[in-house]
DNA sequence: AGGGTTCTACGAAACCTTTCGTTGACAACT
DNA sequence: AGTTGTCAACGAAAGGTTTCGTAGAACCCT
């Protein structure tokens, strides 16, 4: 079974692990802003994450400790290609593109991203 | 009701008309790659799509002809501020960053990127 | 040891998406 | 007029996601 894309929830609860680093369940829905998932449904989650290979767990403590499998950059990567697959038919120019016009970028932002321009150009 | 997220299979749908512009369903059919949905299925999509406001339709025909709402630049940008903000927290550089990584990008579309670059620092 | 707390696991419900079979209306053809 | 083909509409089924109640095991505190 091959890695794939997390829904919306799944992504919103590795987001916490890829900031806090290996977590229990209840330190994870204790990050979650209020209301957002009850403890159980949050476990839920974990568990199927883990079935789905998304997220490794270590069982030695009665409480488990969930780890991202990937690091964000990796899943990350994969989302962008796979939206640049879905909405610009593999058109990865057209999509930064129209990422740079969906928002105000810092000139400290800009300047980053010409480095790596610089960069990709020397290859 | 706002304007929402397409699901795979509607952005699949959407990107025909955006090529095609408007169509009647079965053309719609007749472009998807053989096999992919079949005929029902395609116009159950379209008039869920409809319902829920993603595309138009001119019903004075027997044949409906479809129209996507928006135009798919906007789509495009929201899809991309989606991900933005799902995935990166917003932080649309990093996401500019990770495509660019992630998948060659020649020398013209570096170069196209440059200038749009120049044309965001001037202001 | 007993009582309260915290954990995992399970399963069912609610919801959404995608699928397509069937039906009835309209059209085109003969 | 009758037959054949094409259309929209409807509804139900299948699959996936998200929700959480409940139950039972493990732990902690006195």
């Amino acid at each position: 079974m091959a890695v794939q894309r997390p829904t919306d929830t799944e992504l919103k609860l590795l987001r916490i692990l890829w900031e806090r680093g290996p977590s229990t369940v209840r330190e994870i829905f204790e990050t979650l802003p209020d209301g957002d998932s009850g403890y159980t449904t949050v476990l839920k989650l974990m568990q199927i994450m883990f079935e789905k290979g998304l997220v490794t767990r270590d069982e030695s403590n009665r409480s488990h400790i969930y780890k991202a499998k990937q690091k964000a950059e990796q899943t990350q990567r994969s989302l962008v290609k796979d939206l640049a697959s879905r909405a610009f038919g593999g058109a990865t120019n057209k999509l930064v593109m129209q990422a740079l016009r969906s928002k105000k970028v810092s000139a400290e932002e800009l300047a980053e991203i010409r480095e790596l321009l610089d960069e990709l150009e020397e290859k």
